[in-house]
Formats: structure tokens, sequence, C-alpha cells
DNA sequence: AGTGAAAGATATCGGAC
DNA sequence: GTCCGATATCTTTCACT
């Protein structure tokens, strides 16, 4: 999908507040509401917008525990790789999965309740993921920042 | 701030869909639309509900280069971990960063559109940061997933 | 691709219970 | 906390360019 100089406009508006009424995108952007809200749901529908979310400072009531993970896989078929990576998406405490230069090591950013939930995801989801060599487990001590919006 | 069960349902909901509308919202937290828009607004006020924004995929036109940072400190005075992580807050391109167990180790998640980039933020930015000893830069090949919003 | 009008839905207030 | 009413604003569709 291809974005024009107004998509990029829009874009960038709605990752600034998301809930920034159609109205007054169409404004900022100099269209007209119907030609704006069209845009934008194109943009939803290309797959560009995936969604809209609050931002929050604490996601849930209780604490969250943030592991980074390393998987080192020892077998590389682009079966095993899709299989893996399709249980990923499958699995919604992982919230960052980013195949990394150097050998077949992909970095997982796992956010969950406490260490059990840990282990059970450990257990159960990522130890019988296809083709795993090794799976290195690194724990955050302190959030210093978190999923920000990064540069607009 | 303290929250309840409606005011953490509210929160779960709006994480989920940042634009759903006032009323849905109401109704599933079995509220009134006037009760319900009044906490979100205290929600908003007190910080929790930080702001809203759109998941996109493309963040903006060019592409984005995700390099993963590890950082050891040779230095741990909490004077030097304050103004380590001021300088982190007050860098865009920084999206996430957590102190790690083990040693005094930060991991930073990074997103800038090039190398280049990341070399004018290597030089400018982390490598003056105080008290470093050692920066370890890995570079993504691919983003399988990219900050989801974690379980509901 | 764009505009503009019209209908229906929503947000947001104030006030009463 | 609830409900109700008033009003302004917004969303959404449709017809047209």
């Amino acid at each position: 999908m291809t974005l024009d100089d107004i998509d990029a406009h829009i874009v960038r508006l709605l990752r600034a507040d998301g809930r920034m009424s159609n109205a007054d995108l169409a404004e900022a952007v100099g269209l007209s509401a119907s030609a704006c809200l069209r845009r934008v749901r194109l943009l939803e529908r290309g797959g560009v917008i995936r969604g809209y979310t609050a931002i929050v400072e604490t996601p849930g009531p209780a604490e969250r525990l943030v592991v980074l993970t390393q998987i080192t896989l020892d077998r590389q078929t682009e079966e095993f790789l899709n299989r893996f990576e399709a249980a990923v998406r499958r699995c919604p405490e992982i919230i960052d999965c980013y195949l990394m230069t150097g050998l077949s090591d992909y970095v997982l950013k796992i956010e969950v309740r406490n260490a059990a939930e840990y282990e059970r995801l450990h257990k159960e989801v990522l130890s019988r993921l296809p083709g795993v060599a090794r799976i290195q487990s690194s724990f955050a001590i302190r959030t210093v920042v978190s999923g920000r919006p990064g540069p607009l």
C-alpha cells in the first residue's frame, strides 16, 4: 500500500491523538470530512492503521513482569520460521518479536503478571516451538520507558 | 490514584479499542453514559490514561530500523542512574528502556529511519551518557510483532 | 480522486433525584 | 451514583462533480 502526503499527515495526527475527531482531522489536512473519513477507512482496512489504543500508565491492576527472551533456532527452513512466527502471533503475552542479525535469533519482549505465569509460558509455549535450540531469559528490574510512539 | 474494578474495566476496554464510543463503553461496564464519561475524564486528568494513539504498521513514509542496544554502566550511583534515565526519556527514538537483572545493564529498543541516524544517535546521545562502560547494538532483520497491547 | 447536504448518533453540559 | 433534556458536534451515507 502506498501513502501519499495527505495519508502520511493523517497517520501522524492520529498517532499523536488517536481520538481526534474526523472533523478536526479533515480540517487539519485540508479535506472535507467525507473525503478524510474515506482515507482513514482505507488506511484501517489496508492494514496501515491496525487499531487504536489508550496509552495507560498502569496497564492492569496488577504488576507486570517484563521478560526479554532470546531464542536461538537450530533449524531455519522457511516452514519452521513460519510455524514459529505463527505461534508467536497467537501468544498475546508476546509484545514484540524481532528476527535479529547474526544467527537465527529471535528476541521477544514478553509481559506477564508474575514469575509463575512466565514459567507456564516457557513450558507450554516457548519450549514447544519447533526448531528451538536455546532459550535465554532476562528479567527487567524496572521499566524506564515503555511502548513510546517514537518520533512523530 | 486508586482504580476500582470499573476503572480497570474501562482501561481494559479503551486499550483494546481507543476509539470506542462512550455510549458503548458505558454499556459494557454497566454505568450510565454520564457516570462513565466522568470516570474516563478522571482517568485522563489523573494521568492513568495518558492519551490515545493509532497503532500503525509503517509509522512514517520511510522504513524503520529497529535496534536493540545493551548498555553496561561502570558507575551505579543514584545520580548517574537518574541522569542516564532522564537522558533516555528526552530521546524520542528510544521506544523501550529497561533496567535488567544481573549487572547494571540497560536494554534499549530504538527506532530510527536508517543506519546513519543510528550512528548519529550513538555518537551524540548514547556514547555521551554518564557512566557508560559498553554499548552493544543488535539490529532487527524483520519485525514479527511489535508494540502489541498485551493480554487484556 | 474530490465536495456538500442531510439524517442519525454522540458528546457534553446542567440540573434534579 | 442515576436519569433526563438541550445543544452542539460528529459520523456516515448518498448524490453529484
